[in-house]
DNA sequence: AAAATAGTGTCTTTGAGACAGTATGAC
DNA sequence: GTCATACTGTCTCAAAGACACTATTTT
């Protein structure tokens, strides 16, 4: 039998360079951050030696999926492998890119603090409280995706458990009650906020966790570490 | 003075190819319906014959943005110039299509049954009720991209005014709430349903409308055309 | 008048916030 | 013991569902 192998037509189309970039998030010293990369200063870069979110083109090669490369170019960066990471949206013009017609696919991820704070040391890379990093010039159209994961975050705290990812386990619900404090600007009921959390039962008991003054507290785990549990009401943020 | 032209690096990588398809959903007969198109038969091309989504590449040429880009193919399809267009997502791996590593940038539109049932008659070119549309063998990844459209259809009708951009204007709220229920799949409660609706003061009163029988109606339009309304609550599902 | 549909009023239930109280650990 | 923090109980209030009622139009 002669394997027949079909052949397709390629497009006569021009195509358009295709980039990841993601928006990585942590909170550290009470406060929500994200990581920042500068782009090398060689000439024939656009916007050089401009702070910019993690990302670039995908590899064909390497990169089996869209996902796959958001998930590369996050180990890359940060050497987290199993975070949360969602997708955010994708941004293409003819202009976003002075090389020519760019699409992007961002992503947002989720990650407990780094432990090495090295990253935050270093000259090419940089965790920026995230008003802050908002409000700095940074290059291609990124000001517009890291507004919108941060617009896209906020809203999903409110009545999501995505906060949980940004801590290192086993955290505690005083804990988790801040982390979301932080993301929302604003402070909880304690008792209206455990009553959410344990209804929801997306936690697991793991044991007292002794912290540095005060009663000891119950320490939890995620249960499924690779979703967000979705509550059934928004906390009520003054309607 | 020289006009200094900056020249850009192109990149050594190999470029994805670039689409963009689009989920365009209607109301038709009480039915929650979806437009799908016929691969062509012709030599070469991938899914020949199939069921698929209105879609295809980006004209780097033609299109300013894949905004602009999904526009223009809906306007192809439908002739509906200025519907209530939302990204979905986006989906990209080597396997997806058989020329190449390729990645689509999805979006999904609602529009007011089309007057012209013509589409529907048309061999290329189908209205189909969206879960049988589900069920059905489509080319690409398309079963993927419509089943993640339908539910992130019906889970935003459960908080958002969506379907009232699935009426043309004027529309009684009697009718609104027909759509809000075939979308759903349940029945929602008379008074509960028009507090909400009145509450969030997104239409605007246009006139009474009398229908084939009974008491006329209150017609009504969206005060923006542009964007979705979202309530404070979510419509109690059986929690 | 009867039928059909539009629109309103009221009762009940639910669940979240407020806030004060109790428990348990470190010193 | 005191202090600091973890955790719980109870009251109140608001919003939504249930459902019966009234209103207006067509036949």
């Amino acid at each position: 039998m002669s394997s027949s192998r079909v052949v397709f037509k390629t497009t006569a189309f021009e195509r358009p360079l295709v980039t990841v970039d993601v928006v990585i998030f942590t909170v550290m010293a009470e406060q929500l951050c994200v990581l920042l990369v500068r782009r090398p200063e060689s000439d024939g870069e656009p916007y050089p030696a401009r702070w910019a979110l993690p990302g670039g083109f995908v590899d064909v090669d390497r990169d089996a999926s869209l996902l796959a490369c958001a998930e590369r170019k996050l180990r890359d960066k940060t050497g987290v492998a199993a975070p949360y990471l969602e997708q955010l949206g994708s941004w293409g013009d003819a202009k976003r890119d002075p090389r020519g017609w760019s699409s992007t696919h961002a992503y947002f991820a989720l990650i407990p603090q780094p432990e090495a704070v090295d990253a935050s040391a270093t000259t090419t890379t940089e965790w920026v409280p995230c008003d802050q990093a908002a409000r700095r010039r940074l290059a291609f159209d990124h000001n517009t995706i890291l507004s919108t994961a941060i617009e896209r975050l906020r809203s999903k705290v409110e009545y999501t458990s995505l906060p949980a990812f940004l801590l290192p386990e086993p955290f505690t619900l005083p804990q988790l009650q801040r982390v979301y404090e932080v993301v929302l600007g604003r402070p909880l009921d304690k008792s209206a906020f455990r009553k959410r959390m344990l209804d929801a039962a997306y936690l697991e008991e793991v044991g007292m966790v002794t912290g540095d003054h005060g009663r000891a507290a119950m320490g939890y785990r995620l249960r499924e570490r690779d979703q967000a549990t979705v509550f059934p009401r928004t906390f009520k943020s003054g309607e």
